[in-house]
DNA sequence: ATCCAAGTGAGAATGATTCTCACGTAAGCC
DNA sequence: GGCTTACGTGAGAATCATTCTCACTTGGAT
């Protein structure tokens, strides 16, 4: 079974350079077929449906933390406390809107510019921030009624 | 040793008719004399400095549970891994802003007003949302330099 | 083909938080 | 003041996500 171009790619860019193993491969190809958030058990149980040798919960878990170093995944929250990533690109500095439902990730621009700028002429000098919006997605709360 | 009126009251408040007993009592004290962002831990060591007997961890835990429930303690940020509690009975919705050096805390208003308005016009309707930002007080930031 | 640092897997370890359970004691009632 | 009982306590075990250990494997550079 060959690994078409377009996957090798994905592989590739997931782990920025690292080494590409079978487990890699298979995990980052996994973790791209995921629509959404997930959790990193999750993403372990379907590994393993592929390859049941494959899905060692410690490797996962490097892999994923290997994966958000390379930008390829970021954190987006957390769900019954279980760490949530989503695959995530994008470039600049911006938060996420996790559906509670069925896990779909939005952007959101950063609504803290004018919170920092107000804390900055209090004297506070702002280093680190956390903002991260649960709720439904428009197809879940259509689902759910008004 | 009696218990002056003003003790008495914060340590009525922070149960909210809950049970008085000896080890909440000293809990609620030491509680309210730590400033700002305090670990279980720190709350429970303090505790055992007055009172070796009183401080067991799983009795300080579920007092600042308690505490939490009767609106007294907030929970307010995490370090190190162990969640960060202060002393919070302001109503209406707000944030906080954790000193990194310090702990000292400051409120700040929810900048997310316009960030929900947004996300719900794309058809998202947000349910709960979290923001923390840390930094340095003024003093921390001042005796840290520019 | 060789080499070796990076990756793997099984299981142990970590560490915050929660649970269990026998015992103690606040608070309401007489 | 005593009686009753549900709530709180303490010591330690249990939980559970995540990380570490270590012997073994392997990607990929030469
Ligand atoms: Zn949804
Ligand atoms: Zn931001
Ligand atoms: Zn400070
Ligand atoms: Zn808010």
């Amino acid at each position: 079974m060959r690994v078409d171009q377009e996957t090798d790619a994905i592989e590739r860019l997931a782990y920025a350079g690292g080494r590409l193993t079978r487990a890699r491969r298979l995990i980052a190809r996994t973790a791209a077929q995921l629509h959404g958030a997930f959790t990193i058990d999750t993403l372990a149980e379907r590994v393993r449906v592929t390859d049941a040798a494959s899905g060692a919960n410690a490797t996962v878990y490097r892999a994923v933390a290997a994966m958000e170093r390379a930008g390829f995944l970021t954190r987006v929250g957390e769900r019954g406390g279980h760490a949530l990533f989503a695959r995530c690109s994008t470039r600049g500095h911006h938060h996420h809107i996790v559906c509670e439902t069925c896990g779909r990730v939005a952007h959101a621009d950063c609504p803290l510019t004018q919170a920092i700028e107000a804390s900055n002429a209090q004297g506070f000098r702002i280093t680190r921030h956390e903002v991260t919006m649960y709720g439904l997605c428009p197809e879940c709360a259509a689902r759910t009624g008004s």
